[in-house]
RNA sequence: GGGGCGGUGGCGGAACGGCAGACGCAUCGGUCUUAAAAACCGAGGGGGCAACCCGUGUGGGUUCGAAUCCCACCCGCCCUACCA
């Protein structure tokens, strides 16, 4: 180190390029009195940048790309603070990328349609489209406040028809490839605004709308769904990207695939004597099929296709009026209030294929058509939901996986015992205790755990009990004992034997069906009468004694060999429904025609075009609808009469491409579509995609992010893109909170307003309190004076450069203090590269306004000195991609010419970022007992030497033995004494 | 019910096996001023005169050493939910 240091510092260069120009603004003087005023040089910059081209998108095959994409914004009107949040950071990092020497692709655009613009059309009479294009210039307007680096030479807006006529085009495609069917069903559909909406669109517990909250309701509609599921086990697979672990178990939870079997039951032959070939068959989906020995009844959906065929004439009635119940309480809240179980039994029986035992067919709301086969069998001794359903309904409950616990309860009634039983158990070393039941009396309670101690058990309680009583033991062994004999409930027939004499016994008895009800109406027991874990299996057959872990796959092996089931799985998602009922949205491209049926529109007629003369009604009604003009058309087959389908398509099915779409906007407008088209510039698109970075909110990780995927891996297979997946990195910002900790909204009056700091403070200063306010993807509040800090560090680092004529020392500063100015500027530049890597704006920041003290403690010694001035071109480097405005004007005024963000990204030299010295901690038994200063890179035998001469330390080693000395390199010396 | 994330000064947060509280806000004291604001200088987890002791939601554990790793629990937020 020393002398050799001193003076290698190099302002950091780049050819000139004809975009940049003379300085800015730069000899204005009058250093004392030139305040830093950000409106004024951040209106000046962003005027000339623009003029310059500074961002315009050039395809450079010589430099390496990187696409940075952020989420689209919903031009709904003003920029909130939640915008700035989203892009001031990212847009810092697509700047740092670019210094770092890559053409970035940093492109912005709209996502314009959708419900509020034709709200507005209802409510204020203003045509969706007006409303939409007047918010979208007032948003580039604040967006363009921001001085972020956008690409606006490549906007793209979802509702402009040469945008839309791609969207379209993408239908017919995935019609064309047969992922796109529609189909007549129940549907989730919003009664306020009118329209459908997918699964993903309804949320909440009480099922309520995405945008105004309603609760939903169901309605049978013929809509239009994307085959997403077909794609289901891909979307599980992440290869290839690096994606957050919390989006990834979102998706993989949504996806919700499960392992297990499809295994088929058959209706009993007399409950459908006139069955069509197979039409007996009743195949449930079960991830537990060595439960199948338990089955004991089946429950059908209510809207399940065999219900009406098997439904007896005594059942009919209350059948029907079930299903039409079901049907109206989706309509009102199904699920709301209470999710006790119900259902009716239909009077038909089902052959459990298993040991061919009859078992009667129910149905219930709680088993859903749109899962699995809209079919269940019913265990209810090991599925909770089952175990409710036929408590309820007094439907046999039998065990047939033994408790891993090995888990049994005995509650003897002491009148039904002789007297001496306490004692016997207490000799035989079974524990006790008494239970004290309300209106019956005392009992002994037994716990065991051990199978020959239950037998044992057993045999001893029957001894003792008098003739007419009995006494169970559950949980194990499932016994019911008497006097004369013990019964076990180990199948349905065991369970009425059981109840029938039981009845014979109390007349109180007869209000059980069964076995396990009584069982259940001793609070005692309840918590060992159900389980849902895997265990031994029992009362199975020639299954019976098969341990847990081999169960499962032994049943589906063996279930294959019968014929009777196979291994199937089941996936959570359901296929996409992009059917709207609204006229904001692009129309989807079908004709329905009475002869030829449903017709695709001509990829040569896109776009199909929405009509500008609709008439909005208030009942929310889609205009097209009672557009004749639009509804009426010709077919494109047969030329004859035939309609026009007028939903919409939901407007996600816009943002599913956009990033395709930035490559080359608007492509091919005006021209002839056909379906060998691309819809970007081929070698534009080879160039940028895919997309490297692309950060949003985690909000839409089960749809939006769902989808661009789907649609990747569709267009993949149609040959359109050769990669997989659309996004490689995604980083999800967190949500920025009102001063009160609370989301902001109108009516909380907590929001925030960007423009108002913009006018106060500047957008560097809002920008960088952004980033500062602590982990980009955590959010955090809001705090008014926080900003202040903030502001403070950018008129210092004005002053610093603007002022630096008064800070000129007098003397030759010393050797330490240049050094030291040095290494901290270094280590700088190597801290905040890493943070920025990383996307740690926060410490970033914190940094800069280190070196910011730095240079306002030495400015009367180093001012206009080397290291001064590699110090400050540094800091302003590194402040660029943060604060574009006020580092360009300082950059400028110290360095007229090329704009500092076409400036190298600083490097850092080790050598000179290294400390010199190191501060040792010294512990005596871990506790810090003095520090020393040591040469940096002190090895062991110094620092031991050090540490021990530490008269502090010596006072704390007195006397004592020195067991071991443990050396942390640079850091730290514990002397163990004892 | 299931899954995830998080709990550190008055506040936002650093540190993520080695000096807890970087950086900033607020606070307090001082300088300047007739005064205030701004600016600048300085103080700052708690207890104690001090040596020291106690401190990262609570209780255990691993380790020479734990905010950091492990186990259990408490609290907060987010997602999901008759998914067979």
């Amino acid at each position: 180190m020393g002398a050799k240091a001193f003076f290698v510092y190099e302002p950091a260069r780049r050819p000139e390029t004809p975009s940049s120009r003379e300085p800015g603004g730069a000899l204005r003087k009058s250093p004392m009195t030139e305040k830093y005023n950000p409106q004024e040089i951040e209106r000046k910059w962003q005027q000339r940048w623009e003029a310059d081209g500074l961002y315009r998108t050039v395809e450079d095959p010589n430099r390496p790309k990187f696409y940075f994409l952020t989420m689209l914004p919903y031009p709904s009107g003003d920029l909130h603070i939640g915008h700035w949040y989203a892009m001031t950071p990212s847009d810092a990092a697509a700047r740092y990328r670019r210094m770092r020497g890559y053409n970035v692709f940093f492109p912005i655009g709209f996502d314009a349609f959708g419900l509020p613009a034709e709200n507005a059309a209802i409510k204020h009479g203003i045509h969706p489209y007006r409303w939409t294009m007047a918010n979208i210039e007032r948003m580039r307007r604040q967006l363009r406040s921001m001085g972020a680096m956008w690409a606006w030479d490549r906007e793209a807006v979802t509702c402009d028809p040469e945008y839309y006529k791609w969207t379209q085009w993408f239908f017919l495609k995935l019609y064309d490839h047969g992922l796109a069917y529609r189909k007549f069903q129940a549907v989730d559909f919003c009664p306020s605004c009118n329209t459908t909406l997918a699964r993903e669109q309804v949320w909440g517990e009480d099922k309520r709308c995405e945008r105004c909250d309603t609760p939903v309701i169901k309605k049978e509609l013929e809509q239009w769904f994307f085959k997403i599921t077909n794609y289901a086990e891909e979307l599980l697979r992440f290869d290839g990207i690096d994606w957050p672990e919390r989006v990834r178990l979102m998706q993989t939870n949504w996806v919700g695939r499960s392992e297990g079997a499809e295994v088929v039951f058959t209706v009993a032959p007399e409950c459908l004597p006139d069955a069509a070939p197979g039409e007996e068959r009743l195949v449930v989906f079960t991830t537990r099929p060595d439960t199948l020995w338990g089955a004991t009844f089946m429950v059908l959906a209510p809207e399940h296709p065999l219900v009406a065929r098997i439904t007896t004439e005594e059942q009919r009635s209350q059948v029907e009026a079930y299903v039409e119940q079901a049907r109206r309480l989706d309509e009102i809240t199904r699920t709301a209030a209470d999710k006790e179980k119900t259902g009716v039994f239909t009077g038909a029986y089902a052959v459990n294929p298993v040991n061919g035992r009859r078992i009667p067919i129910w149905i219930g709301d709680y088993v859903m058509m749109t899962y699995g086969t809209g079919a269940i069998m019913g265990v209810p001794s090991h599925d909770e939901r089952d175990f409710a359903f036929a408590l309820k309904y007094g439907l046999p409950i039998v065990p047939v996986i033994e408790r891993p616990d090995g888990r049994a309860k005995s509650l003897v009634w002491e009148g039904s015992v002789r007297a001496g039983f306490a004692q016997a158990l207490a000799e035989a070393d079974i524990p006790f205790e008494y239970v004290a039941i309300p209106d019956r009396g005392r009992f002994f309670g037994v716990t065991l755990t051990d199978g020959a101690a239950i037998d044992a058990y057993a045999r001893l309680l029957q001894s003792y009990l008098h003739p007419g009583h009995w006494a169970d033991i559950v949980g194990m062994r499932w016994h019911v004992v008497f006097d004369d004999g013990i019964m076990t409930l180990d199948s349905a027939e065991a369970d009425q034997a059981i109840m029938a004499r039981c009845h014979a016994g109390y007349d109180y008895m007869r209000r059980f069906q069964t076995t396990m009800q009584m069982w259940h109406a001793a609070e005692w027991y309840r918590d060992v009468l159900f389980h849902d874990q895997f265990g031994t299996m029992i009362n199975s057959g020639p299954f019976t004694g098969t341990p847990g872990d081999r169960a499962k796959a032994a049943v589906i092996a063996w279930l294959e060999e019968q014929g009777i089931g196979k291994a199937a799985v089941a996936y959570r998602l359901r296929d996409w429904l992009i059917s709207r009922q609204r006229y904001w949205g692009a129309p989807i491209p079908i004709v329905y025609c009475p002869s030829c049926g449903t017709v695709p529109v001509p990829y040569g007629d896109l776009p199909v075009l929405l009509p500008e003369d609709a008439e909005f009604l208030p009942t929310g009604e889609s205009p097209l609808k009672f557009h004749e003009g639009f509804r009426y058309v010709k077919c494109p087959r047969c030329g004859g009469d035939a309609e026009r389908e007028t939903d919409t398509m939901d407007t996600f099915m816009c943002s599913s491409w956009y990033q395709y779409a930035y490559i080359s906007p608007y492509h091919k407008a005006g021209q002839r579509l056909s379906p060998d088209d691309l819809p970007w510039d081929k070698e534009k698109g080879d160039y940028w995609l895919p997309v490297d970075q692309y950060t949003g909110g985690i909000e839409h990780a089960n749809m939006h992010l769902i989808y661009t995927r789907f649609f990747t891996k569709a267009m993949r297979d149609m040959g359109l893109v050769p990669f997989d997946e659309p996004m490689l990195r995604l980083f999800n910002q967190g949500i920025i909170l009102g001063e009160d900790n609370e989301k902001m909204s109108k009516s909380r009056g907590n929001v925030v307003a960007p423009d108002d700091l913009v006018e106060r403070y500047g957008a560097d200063t809002v920008r960088a309190y952004l980033m500062f306010i602590g982990p980009w993807e955590m959010g955090g509040p809001w705090n008014s004076r926080g900003i202040e800090g903030v502001y403070r560090f950018m008129q210092d680092v004005w002053s610093l450069v603007v002022d630096e004529a008064d800070g000129r020392p007098a003397q030759p500063p010393a050797e330490k203090e240049v050094r030291d100015l040095r290494r901290l500027a270094h280590q700088t530049i190597r801290d905040v590269t890493n943070d920025i890597e990383t996307f740690s704006f926060n410490t970033a920041v914190a940094k800069l306004m280190a070196l910011r003290n730095a240079l306002k403690a030495g400015r009367s010694a180093l001012a206009g000195t080397p290291a001064w001035d590699e110090a400050v071109d540094n800091l302003l480097l590194l402040l660029a991609p943060i604060a574009p405005h006020i580092a360009e004007e300082l950059w400028q005024r110290r360095h007229p010419g090329p704009s500092v963000h076409l400036q190298a990204w600083p490097t850092w030299d080790p050598e000179v970022a290294k400390e010199e010295t190191v501060t040792l901690v010294v512990q005596v038994n871990g506790k810090v007992r003095g520090k020393v200063e040591a040469p940096a890179g002190v090895d062991e035998a110094t620092a031991r030497q050090l540490a021990l001469a530490e008269p502090n330390v010596q006072r704390h080693i007195e006397g004592k033995t020195i067991r071991k000395v443990i050396f942390a390199e640079g850091k730290l010396v514990n002397i163990v004494v004892g």
